[in-house]
DNA sequence: AAAAGATTCAACCGCCTGTAT
DNA sequence: TATACAGGCGGTTGAATCTTT
């Protein structure tokens, strides 16, 4: 399968690289503000720039996108990205969905030229001992259609346990606003009784993880194409988080 | 004041996966 | 079923900026 990349896409006639102009973000700017997101191999000619539609996208997502917070991270959104970093791992997309304003690139920028800092500062000892310590959930999140082939594969590849093939469509499962939040309060303040609440993935894009190591089960969809899995049925993910 | 080194962060690259044909 | 294309991701790079000597 060959796909063509950036690179590829780059050499052809005029493409444009580097720094983006005050121009080409304006232009970038009107053109999604009339087309919206997505369709991104149009939006170059819609927009009329010579970018490709990588380039065209990261700029909307990195850096024009509304609500993009700028500056500082705060302790909160700190401790937050650390927590989700050990449960987690370099999965920075994910992180990034849940920390309002921050972008996945933003919060890798931070965390490679902050948290690695810490980290070899902390003294070869330390981080040996994180090195046993932290197990990392390190699922290949992807976005998959219910229709999906390879999702009947991996929850059916699992079975034996507590997994189950949707074959048919699963009932929808109501997922309230106030139930999310509390998990991510929880995530914060580590309070024993909420642990049992649903675990929510990634509630932006109908995104879920799993992986053939994972001990969740697939329990339904919040709404249609959205999976989840139960907190309780997580393996010991929290204890994960405790132990470090 | 200037040079050297360190840090930051926007952007690029290559790869993977889903979808359409 | 095979192929091409599109969307998305994490890793890496390099220029700009800041700090130290």
């Amino acid at each position: 399968m060959v796909s063509a990349t950036a690179g590829k896409e780059a050499q052809n006639l005029g493409v444009r690289k580097g720094a983006w102009t005050q121009e080409e973000d304006d232009l970038l700017r009107k053109c999604i503000d009339k087309y919206g997101e997505g369709k991104w191999t149009q939006i170059p000619l819609r927009a009329g720039l010579k970018r490709c539609r990588k380039s065209c996208r990261l700029r909307w997502l990195n850096y024009l996108r509304p609500n993009i917070k700028k500056g500082e991270f705060e302790e909160d959104e700190i401790d937050l990205i650390i927590r989700l970093h050990k449960l987690l791992g370099n999965r920075w997309s994910l992180i990034a969905g849940r920390i309002p304003g921050r972008t996945a690139n933003d919060i890798k920028n931070y965390w490679n030229s902050h948290m690695t800092k810490n980290l070899k500062t902390s003294g070869p000892d330390q981080t040996k001992t994180k090195a046993i310590c932290t197990k990392v959930i390190k699922p290949k999140p992807r976005t998959l259609s219910m229709n999906s082939q390879k999702l009947k594969v991996l929850v059916s590849s699992t079975a034996g346990q507590t997994h189950k093939v949707l074959d048919t469509p699963p009932t929808p499962i109501p997922f309230p606003a106030e139930e999310e939040s509390s998990w991510w309060k929880c995530l914060l303040t580590e309070e024993e009784g909420e642990r049992e609440s649903l675990l929510p993935l990634n509630n932006e894009g109908g995104e879920f993880f799993m992986s053939s190591g994972f001990e969740g089960s697939v329990e339904g969809t919040r709404k249609e194409g959205e999976l989840f899995v139960r907190g309780s049925e997580f393996g010991n993910l929290w204890d994960l988080l405790e132990a470090t």
